[in-house]
DNA sequence: GCCGTTTTCGGCCCGACTGTTTTCAGTCG
């Protein structure tokens, strides 16, 4: 049975979080609420498509998702809507619902816009807003009016706004440059999804260990990159800047900055597990510190986050790791995985470099002498001189072996001057639509490392796409795939394909699945890399760095791998020496 | 509505900040 329209995880987590608001405002439902609002949490995060796991019937492995929810969304996938929650959502203006996603309006005060000035739409709330009925409002007033005009022009202009990994850091790291100016700055720490390295980020959020709060908040809502400042308290402060970014500050000081990093790094789903497990033993978690026994019980404070989670008898959990998704478990039982670190990686097996190899698309720009250079001051010990396939409309096949044997002279020439580092003879041959590689299997021979990549007919099926990877697969001169799903963050969801098939192809025929480092890729994700190690997969982890810069790209690769639960054995491009297995 | 080696009934995180109040409700993370 198929659901008439697909859901994604962001717009099934909307529909429970407008049940948990209509319950919200009911009032005497405040538990349905916190459940509904548990649910959606739990689906905007899971580690798979809630419609995947319904159709596995599974859809109850996520936690916050009972018999009556499961039941509830059973409803929805087959049917497309669910008369429960038509029920709940009766009497309630259906303006209500539009209004939750506007910062600062939660359920209550959605309700009421909608309900005292009989608003349908975001519009319509914009209008009142500029002939001053909200501020008119009881609970209401100028500057509440003011606010919520300024969160739904924000809303209009603002589009998707995730940032990549890349631009998160690059601000993070300004930021927190501008606060380390402060004698009374001891260090600056990145919280929250940034410091779990998730591959897209939505708000930045720093902790500052300092004994001056106030001073360091002072500085951080007046610098110059600030547009506005939308909360500033004693502990804790919230800029936008000029570029749209919000960044959320909390200081604290050494004494309990541990529990602090902790508490704010989440995620919430793994706070909320550790909590669990210190409620058994009377202890109850906060950012200042464990207390024992109650409201007014002993607080211990932690300098750092060793300590806080050596006092709930668990070792250290790396941030990556906290998600929920098993690494509690693992920590209790002494069994978390010692994750792959950049300084294992000892080799690049995809870059573009500027040899002409007439290609139909996207060529790279690194002289190959430089990407010798650099490759040894990464302490790389091989490297790949690498091109996308030369276009097959416009070449032979003998014409592509004169050119590829053409660049074997050209990287032989440089390999000469540069005897610490192995250049390897790369292509990323392009999987064709119609099931063949651009490449014979003769000029596939000439190459130290050949890696598939699909780079065309994106919107194949799952079906007949997997069919043209395995051919890819099967080749025996083939190495390994590139970027595995073709998704571009913020831009394309990429192709399906049926794992299982992929995952066993890759075992038997001795096959890698890439981690592609570059910032838009991180492409194979995070969860599939988990999928694919428990299959018995290896991986590599590549730059596809275009431009010399691009080559430090290998460190958010790296992340994806440490989400993914991987160890240095599953990464190929580990070993000292080129060994593809 | 969810959840469970102290529970299948009876619990359910909690503190900061803001704007509107004149002691607190709503929102957020």
């Amino acid at each position: 049975m198929t659901s008439p329209k697909g859901f994604s995880n962001p717009q099934v987590s909307q529909i429970l979080r407008e049940i948990a608001a209509a319950y919200e405002v009911k009032g005497d439902s405040f538990f349905e609420s916190r459940a509904y609002e548990a649910a959606a949490d739990s689906i905007e995060h899971a580690p798979a498509l809630a419609k995947d796991l319904w159709e596995q019937d599974i859809l109850q492995s996520l936690s916050g998702i009972g018999g009556s929810i499961a039941q509830h969304l059973d409803e929805l996938f087959r049917t497309g809507k669910v008369s429960h929650f038509e029920k709940v959502k009766k009497g309630f203006p259906e303006g209500m619902f539009k209004f939750l996603d506007i910062p600062g309006v939660g359920p209550k005060n959605a309700y009421k816009l909608a309900k005292e000035l009989n608003l349908k739409s975001i519009k319509d709330l914009r209008k009142a807003c500029n002939a001053n009925l909200v501020a008119r409002l009881e609970g209401f007033g100028e500057v509440s009016q003011k606010k919520i005009l300024h969160g739904i022009e924000q809303m209009i202009e603002g589009g998707s706004g995730r940032l990549f990994l890349t631009e998160a850091d690059a601000i993070a790291q300004k930021i927190a440059n501008e606060l380390k100016k402060l004698s009374e700055v001891r260090r600056v720490d990145t919280l929250g999804s940034l410091r779990r390295r998730v591959t897209t980020i939505g708000d930045i959020e720093l902790a500052v260990q300092t004994d001056a709060p106030q001073k360091v908040i002072d500085v951080f809502t007046s610098l110059s990159e600030v547009k506005d400042i939308l909360n500033k308290g004693a502990i804790k402060s919230s800029i936008r800047l000029k570029d749209g970014t919000q960044i959320d500050l909390r200081v604290q000081e050494v004494k309990s900055y541990g529990a602090l990093l902790q508490y704010f790094t989440g995620s919430k789903p793994h706070n909320i597990h550790l909590r669990e497990l210190a409620m058994q033993r009377n202890l109850s978690l906060s950012e200042y510190g464990i207390r024992e026994g109650g409201r007014d019980g002993q607080l211990t404070e932690f300098v750092t986050e060793e300590e806080f989670y050596r006092f709930l008898n668990l070792p250290w959990i790396p941030p990556e790791l906290r998600e929920d998704t098993g690494e509690i478990e693992a920590a209790l039982a002494n069994k978390l995985p010692n994750l792959v670190k950049l300084k294992d990686i000892k080799g690049d097996l995809h870059i573009h470099c500027d040899f002409d190899l007439e290609e139909s698309h996207d060529a790279g720009r690194i002289p190959i002498e430089e990407l010798a250079r650099r490759g040894i001051e990464l302490g790389y010990k091989y490297i790949a001189v690498g091109n996308h396939s030369p276009s097959v409309s416009k070449h032979t096949q003998a014409q592509m072996r004169k050119l590829i044997l053409k660049k074997q002279e050209a990287i032989d020439k440089v390999q000469k001057d540069y005897s610490q580092i192995k250049l390897l003879n790369m292509v990323e041959v392009d999987i064709l639509a119609n099931n063949t590689l651009a490449l014979s299997d003769e000029n596939l021979k000439l190459l130290d490392i050949a890696i598939g990549g699909v780079h065309s007919s994106l919107d194949m099926g799952r079906e007949e796409m997997t069919e043209r990877v395995l051919m890819a697969l099967n080749n025996p001169h083939i190495h390994g795939l590139a970027h595995p799903t073709g998704r571009l963050l913020n831009e394309r969801e990429g192709y399906e394909l049926d794992w299982a098939k992929i995952f066993n192809v890759c075992v038997e025929n001795k096959k890698f699945l890439e981690i592609n480092a570059f910032y838009k890729r991180l492409d194979l994700h995070d969860i599939l890399v988990r999928e694919a190690i428990k299959a018995g997969v290896k991986l590599a982890v590549n730059s596809d760095a275009h431009d010399l810069p691009h080559l430090d790209f290998m460190k958010y690769g790296v992340s994806v791998a440490r989400r993914g639960w991987a160890e240095k054995k599953d990464i190929v491009n580990t070993h000292p020496t080129l060994l593809l297995f």
